[in-house]
DNA sequence: CCGAATCCGTGTCGATACTG
DNA sequence: CAGTATCGACACGGATTCGG
């Protein structure tokens, strides 16, 4: 078994490791919306628009397993479940900014992309 | 309606559209390596270790689509096929170096999560 | 919040056109 | 036969939908 640092660096450079975390299809929108504050699961569901409740629950379980989210059960009645983001996961967070504004930026551009580039002259 | 970028923003957030671009599972690592500078098909392969070549090809394309990366076919024999990076994707490859400097400084935490949390003294 | 059926993205293998 | 860039059929795993 491997215990060095050295040897548990199987990535290719450091965004290889970072994606093994946030390479979850919705993760780094979960980690955008609990940059904000902790969340309760349902909140959480309809701020990420287009994401399933179980796929939620799941990458939700992997995040937590991964030390980045932090899963708080008060056990009441009705179920009550906040999320919550670690030291390490509100530094991911902060990670992502620049990319978040990168898509703020090009917003538009990326929407023509998307839609078929049938022209880029939109501003 | 000339499209304006409150009509254009069909995403949930910056990091949203983002995402729409970069969801691709080996589309980061792409990014990162084009970004050092023009690079060939086979050399990319090489780097982006754990890609098949159907799917390095097929994310290509959509980068490519995208207005990411740039495909020159030189048009030899052997085939000889350079992928750039765009201004737009230059940018993008830009936001991505904060998470980058993450995984790297956080690789050792990350492996031992993977790994499965058992231990995380390993510093 | 979890389970079964289904769809999509991804991985594996094989095939193609042409040169050395 | 070996190498380069690309595509096709098939199978697996992840993601969505539906149901409890």
């Amino acid at each position: 078994m491997n215990t060095k640092p050295e040897d548990n660096f199987p990535f290719i450079c450091g965004l290889d490791a970072a994606l093994r975390v946030i390479g979850g299809k919705w993760k780094p929108l979960v980690l955008y919306f609990l940059r904000k504050g902790p969340m309760r699961y349902g909140e959480l569901q309809r701020s990420v628009r287009g994401v399933s409740d179980k796929v939620l629950i799941q990458q939700l379980k992997e995040l937590e397993a991964h030390g980045i989210v932090l899963r708080t059960d008060h056990r009441e009645i009705p179920p009550r479940v906040d999320y919550t983001l670690t030291p390490l996961g509100c530094s991911l967070a902060d990670a992502l900014t620049s990319l978040c504004g990168w898509g703020e930026k090009h917003s538009a551009t990326i929407a023509a992309a998307l839609a078929g580039r049938e022209k880029e002259g939109v501003g």
